[in-house]
DNA sequence: ACTTGCGCTGGAGTGCGCTCCAGCTCCTAG
DNA sequence: CTAGGAGCTGGAGCGCACTCCAGCGCAAGT
C-alpha cells in the first residue's frame, strides 16, 4: 500500500497509467471505467498522443471516489451530479458536502438496517440449529405450536 | 404445486389477512408479493373460497423473513433455492443452515466494506469542509500541491 | 510489410427485479 | 339489478447499470 503520490510539474504524465492498469487496481472493468467516462461519472481522462487514456495518479484518486460511491448505493444519476459541480469553486464546494453528507446520512441508516438484517439471520439459524439439535423437522414444529399456541420463534422474531 | 403448510384450520384461517394489509405491514407491493409468490420465492399462499390470498401469520412470517434476504441482496435465485428445499426434512434444515450462515458470512464482509466506505465519504466531507474554511478552491488546491508535493488528503486515501 | 495486440468509438444487447396493464371474476352496497 | 371496488392471471414493459461487439487505428515486433 505505498502511495506515495507526487505531484510536481511533470508528473501528472509521468506517473500515468494505462486503462489496463487501472482497471487492474480498481477491479472495475475496462468497459465499466469507460462507460463511467461517458456518462459523466468521471471528468474526461488526459489522452496520449495515440489517442489512449493516460490516467494521472489524480484521475486515479478520484475513480476509486468514484467507485466507492457507487459501491455504495449512490445512483449513477447522484454521482454525475457531483462530479459536474465541477472542480472549481467554493459555491461547488459547498453542494458537493450537502451530497455527500446525505450520501453519509443514507449510509448510517444502511447500515443500522444491514446489523438488524444480519441479526435477524443469525437468529434463523438458530432456529434451524436449534431444530436439528432436537431432530424436529418442520411439521413436528408446527404440532407443537398447535399445542402451545405460538409460532416458531423466527416467525415471532420477524413479525412486526 | 401444493406444498401449503396447513396448520390447525383454526388459527391459520382465524388470523389471516388479505394481500392489502401484508404490503402495508411490509412495505412490499401487492404487486411484489404476487411476484414473489409466481417466482417461487414464497410458498403457495393460501386462498380464500373466492380465490384469493389469504396470509396467515406463518406466511407472514415468512414473507418477512425473504424481504430481509432479498433486503440483504440475496439473489432471487438463491432465495429460491431456500424456499424450495421445502417446508420439511432434517437433511433439509442442514442445507438451509448451510445457506444462511453462508449469506451471513457475506454479509459480516459487506459490513465491513461498508464502514470502510463510510469512513471515506466522511474523510471527503472533512476534506471539502477544509477547503471551505480556508477559502480554497480546487485549482488553488492544486497550486498548493505542486509546492508541497502531495495529493490532498482525500485522495491519498482513496489511493490502493 | 505484415501480423499481433491493445485501445478506441458508437451502439446494441443483457440480466435483474420488479411494475404495469388488460381483461376477467367475485363480492358488497345501494 | 347495477355499479363499484378489490383481487386475480398471464404477459408485456421498464429502469438501471453495465457488458459486449463490430469495425477501426496505431505501434511495436519479426
Amino acid at each position: 500500500m505505498h502511495n506515495v503520490v507526487r505531484v510536481s510539474a511533470s508528473s501528472s504524465s509521468r506517473d500515468a497509467v494505462g486503462i489496463r492498469e487501472v482497471s487492474e487496481r480498481t477491479g472495475l472493468s475496462i468497459d465499466t471505467l469507460r462507460w463511467y467516462e461517458r456518462a459523466g461519472l468521471l471528468p474526461d481522462i488526459d489522452r496520449g498522443t495515440d489517442g489512449r487514456r493516460r490516467y494521472s495518479p489524480l484521475a486515479i484518486g478520484f475513480v476509486r471516489l468514484v467507485q466507492v460511491l457507487r459501491r455504495t448505493g449512490m445512483p449513477v444519476a447522484e454521482v454525475r451530479k457531483f462530479v459536474q459541480l465541477g472542480t472549481v469553486g467554493l459555491e461547488h464546494h459547498r453542494s458537493r458536502v450537502a451530497l455527500l453528507e446525505e450520501h453519509a446520512a443514507a449510509l448510517e441508516e444502511r447500515m443500522a438496517q444491514l446489523r438488524a438484517d444480519h441479526a435477524t439471520v443469525q437468529a434463523e439459524i438458530a432456529h434451524y440449529r436449534d431444530l436439528i439439535a432436537r431432530g424436529v423437522d418442520f411439521s413436528a414444529e408446527l404440532a407443537e405450536q398447535d399445542v402451545r399456541g405460538d409460532a416458531p420463534a423466527a416467525w415471532r422474531r420477524v413479525s412486526s
